[in-house]
RNA sequence: GCUGGGAUAGCGAAGUGGUCAAACGCAUUAGACUGUAAAUCUAACACCGCAAGGUUUCGUAGGUUCGAUCCCUACUCCCAGCA
C-alpha cells in the first residue's frame, strides 16, 4: 500500500507498506545483483548503511545458484539474511546489456549464459516463476530495455511487445500467488514503461500499462545512451501519465544530482549501480562533490573522505589510508569505498525526505543538485 | 684469473643493419563508469611544444657502413660455471 504524505510541486513524500515492512519514500535501493553488494558487503552491513530496500537480479540468480536452490533455502530474504523489503529485477535489463549473447522473440529471450555459455530461455512466465521462487517483495515485469538512440519503428514494436509481455507477467504472477506453495503470496508486480526518447510512444505505452492497474509503475529505458537533458525531458512529460496514487520508480538512475532532479519531477524510487561500482573504482561521493580517491593530491591527506559524513568509514579512516588501500589493490579499499558511497546515497534520500517534510525541497535542490555533480577540490 | 652470457625508457622485458622514441607487462598520472558479463575500461607516460612537428637516445669511447640498439675493437659493470 502506498500513501502520499506530502507534495511540493511535483515532488512527493510518501510511505510504502509491504508485507516485509514499511519504507519511507523517496528512497534508493541498494543493488545486490547476485545476492551480494559487490565490494564485500553483506545484508548485515546494509543495516548500518540505512539501506531501505535491497535489489537482486532474476537472471543472475537463475543461472547461479538457481532459483530452485534459493526457494529451497526459504527465498532470497532468508538466504541473504535481509529482513526488509527486497525487489527483484526481472532480467529485462540483461536483454539490453547482454546484447551479444541473446536473441529476442515474441515468446521471450534466448540467452547464452555469461557464465558457461549454456542456452537459456526467459520469457515473462519464466521471469515471474523465478521471481516467485526468489520470493521478493516486489517483482519487476519482464521487459525489453532498448538502447538510446534507437529507430522509431524498432522502439514502437518493442514497446508493444513489452505491453504484451506485461499482460503475461500479470497473469502468471496471479496464478503463482494463488498457489499454496508460493513463498510470498503478496508479491507485488510493477510494470515498466518503455518507448525510448519518443514522446508519443512513451505516453501511449504508459497509458496502456496503467490500465492493468498494477501496484506500482517504473520508467525503464532511461540512462541508456541519451543525454541527461533528454532524460529529464522524458521525465517531464511521462510522470504526468503515471498514476498519482502509486509509487513511481525510475530504474537504474543515477547520479546524486539525477536523484534530486528526478524527485523534483515526481519519482519515488531509484536504484543504481553507480555508488557501488564507482566506489570499487576509487570514486566516492561527498557533500562537496565527487572525489577521485586515487588522485595524487590525497597521498598524505589526513582528513576523512567527507567531513560532513558520519558513516563508519569517515568516522575512522583518512583519505591517505584509503588512497593507499586503492593503490595497493587491497580488497578493503572496495569495501570501505562502497560502505561510504551507499551510506551517502541512503543519507541523501533521507535528507531529501526531510527537506520535503519541512517544505524546503526547492532550496535543497537549488543547493545540492549542482554541487553534487561537481568534482571536489 | 679463465670460459661463457649480458648491459634497452622508473622497473621488468622485446627488438638483432634502414619501416625504432623503441612491442608488451608493471609502476606512475589523469579520465570514464547510471534496472552490474565491470575490484573494470580508456588515455598519457625520453625531452621541447596546445598541436603540427622538432631534438637527443638503447653501459662508455672509438670504428665499419649511405645508414648501427643490432656488426667490429677497447674499456666499465653485472651474472653463471670452472679454477
Amino acid at each position: 500500500m502506498f500513501e502520499l504524505l506530502k507534495t511540493e510541486n511535483s515532488a512527493r513524500r510518501g510511505r510504502l507498506t509491504t508485507v516485509h515492512g514499511t519504507v519511507e519514500t523517496p528512497f534508493f535501493m541498494n543493488v545486490a545483483t547476485a545476492a551480494a553488494i559487490k565490494g564485500g558487503i553483506s545484508a548485515l552491513d546494509l543495516e548500518e548503511l540505512k539501506c531501505p530496500v535491497m535489489l537482486c537480479n532474476t537472471y543472475h540468480l537463475h543461472i547461479r545458484p538457481s532459483d530452485a536452490v534459493i526457494r529451497e533455502m526459504g527465498g532470497l530474504r532468508m538466504f541473504t539474511r535481509w529482513e526488509k523489503p527486497l525487489l527483484t529485477d526481472s532480467g529485462g535489463f540483461q536483454v539490453f546489456s547482454l546484447a551479444k549473447l541473446r536473441r529476442i522473440k515474441e515468446e521471450g529471450v534466448y540467452f547464452s549464459s555469461h557464465v558457461d555459455g549454456k542456452k537459456i530461455f526467459m520469457g515473462p512466465e519464466e521471469s515471474m516463476q523465478i521471481q516467485s521462487n526468489l520470493a521478493s517483495t516486489i517483482a519487476m515485469a519482464f521487459d525489453e530495455c532498448v538502447e538510446n538512440p534507437a529507430p522509431y519503428e524498432y522502439v514502437k514494436k518493442s514497446a508493444e511487445m513489452t505491453t504484451r509481455w506485461l499482460v503475461r507477467c500479470k497473469n502468471e504472477l496471479e496464478r503463482l500467488n494463488a498457489l499454496d506453495c508460493t513463498l510470498n503470496k503478496n508479491q507485488l508486480l510493477f510494470g515498466i514503461n518503455q518507448g525510448g526518447t519518443f514522446k508519443d510512444l512513451r505516453i501511449e505505452h504508459m497509458r496502456e500499462i496503467t490500465e492493468l492497474d498494477l501496484p506500482g509503475y517504473a520508467i525503464g529505458g532511461l540512462a541508456v545512451g541519451e543525454t541527461t537533458d533528454v532524460m529529464y525531458e522524458v521525465l517531464d512529460y511521462i510522470v504526468d501519465e503515471m498514476p498519482f496514487e502509486k509509487p513511481r520508480y525510475l530504474m537504474g538512475v543515477g547520479t546524486p544530482s539525477n536523484l534530486i532532479e528526478a524527485v523534483a519531477r515526481g519519482i519515488d524510487m531509484f536504484d543504481c549501480v553507480m555508488p557501488s561500482r564507482n566506489a570499487r573504482h576509487g570514486t566516492v561521493f561527498t557533500w562537496q562533490g565527487i572525489m577521485r580517491l586515487m588522485n595524487e593530491r590525497y597521498i598524505t591527506d589526513d582528513s576523512p573522505l567527507d567531513p560532513e559524513c558520519d558513516c563508519p568509514v569517515c568516522r575512522n579512516f583518512s583519505r591517505a589510508y584509503l588512497r593507499h588501500l586503492f593503490k595497493a589493490g587491497e580488497h578493503l579499499a572496495a569495501r570501505l569505498g562502497v560502505l561510504h558511497n551507499l551510506y551517502f546515497y541512503n543519507t541523501l534520500m533521507e535528507r531529501i525526505q526531510e527537506a520535503l517534510d519541512n517544505g524546503e525541497f526547492a532550496q535543497f535542490r537549488a543547493k545540492y543538485s549542482p554541487l553534487l555533480a561537481q568534482k571536489r577540490n
